[in-house]
DNA sequence: GATGAATGAGTGTTCATTCAT
DNA sequence: TATGAATGAACACTCATTCAT
């Protein structure tokens, strides 16, 4: 998954790697405490442990930051990398769904902050949208699957209806997780969303699951 | 006899509401083209052609005059009021995201900025907390009677079904007419959300409907 | 004692006249809260419960309410009309300082706030001068009388005794009262200053009193 | 590692420590010529000849400026290092007096300031009652010994009567110098002060001193 | 007289970014 | 590279005073 960024002019030396490192760990600490707007140079330099000024020797911008932790952001969150194909869509769907809900709550506080920049950062947008893309398109392809396989109604439009679930899933967890709506008992909720997307979807009914009881 | 410094949240006089209503509008128009952060109240003073000074007098900050905008929004936004009861399920669910789709595009503009301030500012949250748990409540009790009817399935828990779906077409509208994730055919969008619904909802086929095309 | 304020332009009806003396107590309790510098001429018209504007009927400037205010204050803090005269020396001293120490409690707060604009403003550095230049003169008149009539070595400036005394009551008291300068034993403190002054003018021993053990 | 943007009260580099200097420097001067409230840090930062947002690397708040000069201020008007000491009491008293009178007149200027905002800050009068006490202390301090000493009658409480006579002088002083009420023979009222102080404190006349001439 | 709305100049402070060392 | 000092534009909010009704 390349960068947005470009990388810096010069290879970095050793010591130069870690000095980013350190930045970039610290900026996100600081993110995460303070969200985007209230997040100072000084802040992050500070955490970092080197000199204000050095932060502007590895990024032109606290924007770049935040752009390259995003970007790695995005890449953990639609990792699916673990995931054992060939279940039942159903199955595929809960381990799918989980892994998201792991990865969002490991995540939250950063997810918070996402959300933020997104409504203030067009070439943040921009990055975004490329991610989100990717991830619909993953998911698209293996409706059109299932549709193909006689497991699913052909008259959802694939695009549209992994948008859609995507869009449900994302802001549910959003809204549950980052905005606190009423703290919800997370096993009812995500039960709730698997039975949601699987009824949605028409997918077969599974023999003893899928009830949230 | 409150002060006239302390900003009389209620104007005592005729020309005062006027002045009120001129700033309101002018807010609206000045968030709208250019977002919560960059507008500054000098813009919104001068486009109400009245000195900088009386916006102080009708509101005691910047954040002020975006709530109350907002608070008008979401009333707006889920206002029922025309749609008309007793149709089947279907039609009715077709109806009410039909027209908070309309609501939407009207208001299109706003509700980015409503997203953005969303993520900045707390009581904001919470005003919208409460804007978004009375439209719940709402969809929750209708749920419940169409369990009660034995035209959807019990073992959805209301509460968290509705959320799940709001979650869907709010952050759907959001993402296709505000984010602009790629300019979508909008009639398609909607269906795909009606045949969603439905089918998550596990309500009967309609005869002759619900189809895409 | 006239005041240093020019009377309104015209003679004032009753009503005018009543709701002038409003506005006069509502300022002084504003005053003595907040301070004169975070007096806000809104507060006074709220508290005096006329409108903003009518302030300004009464009162060219938040400056002028003060100097009226404080010109009856030094008026009624220098008022000696009530202490009996022909006392030896050392009882005149002490009614004196008596007198001055009650009036002092009295308007313990109006008295910070004069020192407050003491050193703001220099209209109301002359009215105060004038004010002292009055005391001083009358308590230096009864220095020579008591020189003359060999009660009190000749050797003193009447004046500039009289100055330095003055000013030695008058910031003990300012450092006692109104800045806390740990709150003493009153009693002590005023019988050490009688003594003080006492024997600065080198008035003859008073047979059993003066003492402060 | 201290952020540099947090005003690194102490500069970490010879050039900081320059900078820091200029500041204090022309802090002072604006302060001296325009008064507290009426300086703005524009003015400072002009005639330091830095940037406006200098100043704000080393000082948090035109308040923080003022008091440290002040507190180098008060420190320089208490030094008493270069009086001799085991004199005779009235020696001593002309000694202190002069001294004090000679530093206060190189300071007139910053000690108006300094009252004015003694009026206006609390945490400038709690550094200021420090002082106060301290020098206060040290005052009491020799008056008790004079009692031991039999040169002055033990009926005088040491603590107040240095409050007092210390009240006397500063005000005198500040009356005189600052104020201005009318400008006075100085040497007549430091001799008057003398002798009230000598008198006072029931000092053992000395022969061929103490007169007014 | 009385009311309260209208005015707008004024200012402390912040902070991303640049730069000299 | 690393450091930390220097820069200065930007902005929300205040409030004494004026003025139209």
């Amino acid at each position: 998954m390349s960068s947005s960024q470009d990388s810096p002019d010069r290879p970095l030396t050793e010591r130069g790697a870690r000095t980013r490192e350190k930045l970039l760990a610290a900026a996100r600490e600081v993110f995460e405490e303070r969200g985007f707007p209230d997040t100072r140079i000084a802040h992050i330099a500070e955490r970092a442990r080197v000199a204000y000024g050095s932060f502007y020797t590895y990024f032109p911008s606290k924007q770049a930051v935040f752009l390259e932790l995003a970007d790695r952001l995005f890449a953990e969150m639609t990792d699916r990398g673990a995931l054992p194909a060939g279940r039942s869509p159903a199955a595929r769907i809960r381990r799918a769904n989980r892994a998201y809900y792991e990865a969002y709550l490991r995540n939250a506080r950063m997810m918070a902050i996402v959300e933020q920049v997104a409504t203030l950062d067009e070439e943040f947008q921009e990055l975004r949208r490329k991610h989100r893309a990717r991830s619909i398109t993953r998911t698209a392809r293996a409706l059109r699957r299932w549709q193909r396989e006689g497991l699913m109604p052909g008259d959802l439009d694939p695009e549209l209806t992994a948008r859609a679930l995507a869009a449900m899933i994302d802001h549910s967890l959003y809204l549950g997780i980052v905005q606190g709506d009423d703290p919800p008992d997370t096993e009812r909720l995500l039960d709730t969303l698997d039975l949601l997307t699987h009824r949605a979807l028409g997918l077969p009914a599974e023999t003893g699951s899928g009830g949230l009881g």
